[in-house]
DNA sequence: GCCGGTCGTGAGAGCGCTTTCACGCCGGAC
DNA sequence: GTCCGGCGTGAAAGCGCTCTCACGACCGGC
């Protein structure tokens, strides 16, 4: 094959000097944005790279420079639903957003079986991208790990599991849990439930600890029939809701370790004919879009999500830049009051 | 910046050809499969692939194969809500697991507003990906033309709007509504309402049409005070069907353009104390989880996800290939009859 | 008038890989 | 014994870019 100029293959760095009339050096710098050319060659570029429509291959300008301009956010989630988790499509989100004015591109990866984990490793280290912001709920996940070991700059979503010293920004789910539980011992609540997320995710851990410290922090003891797991969802969050009605039948509050799972217990609630807040408090956690146009609006703890969200960026790029600067950031919650506790 | 072996920076090809004795060729050749060495040969090489750790560079590679062995899913849609929609998060967990026994990787981009559908656009153009499968739900989505003329392996999901031939799979929107609308007749409804989907969208239009055909083919005349338009949400539903009851209280059954807008229709039923099937037969679109678990379940069209994300990944794999072989594909529906028509 | 110092520029050496091409080798056909 | 045809191999030419380095032009200071 040849190459030729104009057919189809996009033309060369040669091609533009040749018609600029300068060499590739010039050409490169002026499309690098180097200060150090003379107005009247920039703008002959300037010309050229228009007329050709020029546009740098990103993969030679990737094998000098050893960059791809490139972040990947990955997702670590053997289950399939918590990919269309409102968390984690808002996480995407703003930080596509925040990226959006950068040169840098943003790609998402899913790693769901140990297949696809695999195959996100060998991406990673193949050097398909400069860095990773990883969001892996679960406890005993590999990956964190395996990136880590791949010596690609990475910020985490959410703290690591078993203490290793990875770089990430957190909520403060244990204090937003407990200020939830406190917000309801405050107003005269005895009787305080809770229907946890699954123990093997750190959130759900995290909130579940912060229940238990207010109570104690209270000096309430723990009643184990108060306490039942469920699974985020808002179909777990109403079995959860109903186990919890059956065998504490006099429970006056519940705190709720995430909005769709409150949404289910509020069903469950209604359906087993207890008044929401009168007869039982509630709060959940997360201040999801569904909190404030449920039955009743509910009150919740809200994530600085935007704040948490630049912060990645900004600890990822700055170990892009070749900077190790702060390891850690967990963010402050804050109780949103309305009209369910 | 000296390149040294072992320290840090990956082993080069040559590294490796030196410590198996050979040349780069012949490493290059073992890489990458081919049977033109001696076994001999190959074991050396492969001896010392093992003990270097060596991993090819993909930027180096693809400098000169132009392929990069990436196809993107590109997800063209300014609305935040769709990201987490169910049917979008089912194409990309399928093609994502499809194609995690082939050597091609899968990255997801978002493309909201317009400056990052121009982001998306460039990343495309610059050759970071062997080809993408565009969902583009929206008909004045400039994205498929922009994509198209960037010369691109390219697949939509979804008919492209203005009739332009480009490679797409769909599902047979139009004759599932058509089907669901049918099937309410069939069992004796006369006053058959519709909450469709937003008219500026795709499969909104089309199932509408679905349904016009069905009341067209059963000689009935459209009634517009039996239309009303959703935004495919499950609030949407709700409202739009609460409409419905006031514009037309004597309704008998309705076909919504979505199972979760189905679900909220469901929900504005029981509150105007209607009853679903005796007074008020429905009939969803998707056959999305929900439909199984709401209450009653709901009878909704299913699109057969599987085969038509099969069929993507064939037609973009074999563009990719080099052949150009069957531009569309509609694949047919199927009605999953349950409780509530 | 000479010298040191910018400043803009171009030649050229690589980045790590694939791939063509030519070459030496060996087995079989004659 | 000679000749031919594979077969395995290595040398070398790129792929399109960045970046160092050297060089000429031009400036002001003495």
């Amino acid at each position: 094959m040849t190459t030729l100029a104009g057919r189809g293959s996009s033309p060369t760095l040669d091609e533009v000097a040749e018609l600029a009339g300068v060499s590739r050096a010039t050409v490169s710098r002026v499309v690098n944005g180097s200060p150090k050319v003379r107005p009247e060659a920039r703008r002959a570029v300037e010309a050229a790279v228009a007329q050709l429509h020029y546009v740098p291959n990103p993969m030679a300008r990737s094998l000098v420079t050893r960059r791809t301009d490139t972040i990947a956010l990955v997702l670590s989630e053997s289950n399939a639903q918590v990919f269309s988790d409102p968390f984690f499509a808002r996480v995407f989100r703003e930080l596509s957003e925040s990226l959006a004015d950068t040169e840098m591109n943003l790609v998402l990866l899913a790693a769901r079986g140990e297949r696809e984990q695999e195959k996100v490793g060998r991406f990673v280290r193949q050097g398909h991208v400069d860095g990773v912001v990883l969001v892996s709920p679960h406890r005993d996940d590999t990956l964190p790990r395996m990136l880590d070991e791949a010596g690609v700059p990475l910020v985490l979503s959410g703290r690591p599991p078993d203490g290793r010293d990875l770089c990430y920004v957190d909520a403060d789910n244990t204090g937003g849990a407990r200020t939830a539980t406190e917000h309801l011992l405050g107003s005269g609540r005895r009787r305080v439930a809770t229907v946890t997320g699954p123990q093997d995710m750190i959130a759900g851990l995290d909130r579940h600890a912060g229940y238990r410290e207010a109570l104690e922090a209270a000096g309430l003891p723990v009643d184990e029939r108060l306490v039942a797991e469920g699974d985020f969802t808002e179909a777990g969050g109403a079995r959860a809701m109903a186990a919890l009605l059956e065998r504490a039948p006099d429970l006056d509050a519940v705190f709720v370790a995430s909005d769709p799972m409150a949404v289910g217990a509020l069903r469950a609630l209604r359906e087993a004919g207890r008044t929401v807040p009168g007869d039982v408090a509630v709060v959940g956690f997360d201040d999801a879009a569904v909190a404030a146009t449920c039955d009743p609006p509910l009150t919740t703890v809200a994530q600085p999500l935007e704040d948490m969200t630049r912060l990645m960026k900004e600890l990822l790029l700055s170990q892009v830049e070749g900077q190790e600067g702060v390891r850690a950031r967990v963010c402050p919650t804050r109780l949103v009051r309305r009209a369910s506790a």
